[in-house]
RNA sequence: GCUCCCGUCGUCUAGCGGUUUAGGACAUCGCCCUCUCACGGCGAAGAUCGCGGGUUCGAAUCCCGUCGGGAGUACCA
């Protein structure tokens, strides 16, 4: 008997297993596993559509994999196929960013695709969005919306045809037959028979024969179509969480397809995902429930000959909030471009979202989008949810900002500083300013607060309350020193203005530095916290510095 | 209710039977550097690895049980 060893994601596979292969693909079967013995054994379903497999049954005492992807490598296919509702959320872009990483890792594809099914919620605006928060942080695709391929379209709107047809051979097969109960219905049915409502439909619609099947038409109705599912154990290894084990009875025959004709998420994915030859589903972990029916839908599908293998399954963990609570979508902290507005890095945001779930040493939390692809595996991502931390993600994102060539750096504050920044001359101002600031922002969007200064005309410097001086500090004294020293000054440099500052305010008039360079500093920036002093006196220019100090002098 | 998932410092994590007196990071608190704020450096505090059994010479690591949290149980995605 051939065993077969199944590791977190890994199947060591038996020798002879390709020409089992051949055989599992073109049937369905499941995979038994009994729980004292580990043995697994393998068994057909439907068996009644495929004589041609029949002879084999018995033959099948020995435990294969049930036809899951052998991908391992350039042959990875990964899907990232988010629904456009509402604004980017981190959760999603984890997401996208373990797909597009992985898929980068191993040399796979990454295709991406639109699930636009639901009218109501779907917008072009939300799509828009998506492109433009994935084109920031550079998370990009080989197929699908936007680059083509060729198992388009890749909007699921413009699919109806392709999954019109899916549905008449999957009727034609058997596998999906007419429900006509209504849930309302369903619900008495289940009191009715003493069991709980909760536990859903009972699969009674099975059996109908034509004369029932008429005569509910007949009452005006309209039937849904569900998925025949099989009435065993279904069991699948997921690569971030080991094997997983639904018991039969735990996932009944659903719903696909509506009375109306409409096909349903729970159909429209599976098939888009075997058309387009996925065999790797990276997805959050509040899908894993239905993985099971999504195997099930797999089985009917390879049966008829559209799907070659089931993809393997890897369930990401949450992104939490506050509390216990999945990251609310009406969170500012959920929204990609609420984080892009303040000031995040592309870099420094997609390192910390890489960080939920993953890691890539011991003993780093810094990185490059370079050195995570070429570290990350699905199979090493933790399932533990994992809380949205703002704090470490904007102390990154402030590592990111110093690791930023200085030119690099002030090129990126531009969009922040556009009340400020308008001239040639202004950005020249910017260049010189930014070694002044680079190491002290974690947020691109606190340059604002740091800079302003440098581009308001003297006369309109406005004093923080925090930033004027009690009145037995010795303000007025040490700025009138300060103008007259700095007034005698030959070159306006840094070195020579503290010179000059040091040497008549702390040396001759023996005040503390904080005493001395303090009004210098509110008069200079009108604030308590600011840019070093010299330097930033230097890029002001002599007359404006002395301006400056007049003008608050005069306040004192 | 039923099914599934998860459980290491406040938070994110390393850990894959012995090199662990459980390592790193963020946050917190000291000290140093210092013109403010940062950066940087040094240091402190902080986890009996949810709990209880078992296996083993040895368990955070394996097994069983139990508790807690979360999700699913839709003709939403």
């Amino acid at each position: 008997m051939h065993k077969i060893t199944l590791n977190r994601g890994f199947h060591v596979l038996p020798q002879g297993l390709p020409e089992l292969l051949s055989f599992v693909f073109c049937s369905v079967q499941e995979r038994i596993i009994d729980r004292d013995s580990g043995a697994h054994d393998a068994r057909l379903l439907h068996h009644e559509h495929h004589p041609c497999t029949q002879p084999r049954i018995d033959a099948m005492t020995a435990t294969i994999s049930p036809g899951f992807s052998t991908a391992t490598g350039a042959d990875i296919r990964l899907r990232f196929c988010p629904s456009p509702t509402g604004t980017p959320h981190v959760g999603l872009i984890r997401t996208a960013l373990f797909n597009w990483a992985w898929a980068r890792h191993t040399g796979g594809k990454l295709i991406f695709r639109i699930e636009d099914t639901d009218a109501e919620r779907d917008s072009e605006e939300s799509y828009l969005q998506l492109l433009d928060g994935l084109g920031w942080l550079g998370i990009n695709w080989d197929e699908g919306e936007g680059v083509g391929g060729p198992h388009g379209p890749y909007r699921q709107s413009q699919r109806g045809e392709i999954y019109a047809e899916m549905i008449e051979r999957l009727k034609a097969s058997g596998h999906l037959y007419e429900s006509f109960v209504t849930g309302e219905e369903m619900d008495a049915r289940n009191r009715a028979n003493g069991r709980d409502p909760q536990q859903g439909y009972d699969n009674f619609e099975r059996d109908l024969t034509d004369a029932d099947r008429a005569a509910l038409r007949a009452e005006g109705r309209e039937p849904a179509l569900r998925l025949r599912v099989p009435d065993t154990d279904l069991s699948f290894v997921d690569l971030v969480r080991g094997e997983i084990t639904f018991p039969a009875g735990s996932f009944t025959d659903f719903v696909v397809v509506r009375p109306n004709g409409k096909p349903l998420y729970t159909f429209v994915n599976p098939v888009d995902d075997a058309l387009m030859g996925v065999t790797h589903v990276l997805r959050g972990e509040d899908l894993l429930p239905s993985t099971p029916r999504q195997i099930a839908l797999y089985h009917a599908l390879i049966e008829i000959g559209v799907a070659k293998a089931i993809p393997q399954f890897g369930h990401l963990p949450y992104v939490m909030g506050e509390g216990n609570k999945k990251l609310s979508k009406r969170d500012p902290e959920s929204s990609l471009f609420h984080h892009r507005d303040r000031g995040f890095l592309p870099e420094g945001l997609l390192n910390y979202l890489a960080l939920l779930g993953w890691s890539l040493s011991a003993d780093r939390d810094v990185f490059s989008i370079d050195e995570m692809v070429a570290a990350f595996e699905v199979t090493d991502v933790n399932p533990n949810p994992a809380r949205f931390d703002l704090k470490k993600a904007e102390s990154i994102n402030g590592d990111h900002i110093r690791m930023l060539s200085v030119s690099d750096f002030a090129t990126r504050l531009e969009p922040y500083l556009t009340d400020y920044v308008k001239t040639d001359a202004d950005r020249a101002l910017l260049r010189r300013a930014a070694p002044l600031v680079q190491e002290r922002m974690q947020l691109l969007g606190e340059a604002s607060g740091l800079l302003a200064f440098l581009f308001t005309p003297d006369n309109e410097i406005e004093y923080e309350a925090d930033a004027i001086p009690g009145p037995d500090d010795g303000a007025s004294m040490a700025l009138a020193v300060a103008i007259n020293a700095l007034d005698e000054l030959k070159e306006w440099t840094a070195t020579d203005i503290e010179a000059a500052l040091r040497g008549s305010l702390v040396d001759q008039l023996g005040l503390k530095p904080r005493l001395a360079f303090g009004p210098v500093r509110t008069a200079i920036s009108g604030r308590r916290i600011s840019p070093p002093l010299f330097e930033s006196m230097e890029l002001l220019g002599r007359d404006s510095s002395i301006a400056r100090l007049r003008r608050f002098a005069e306040r004192m």
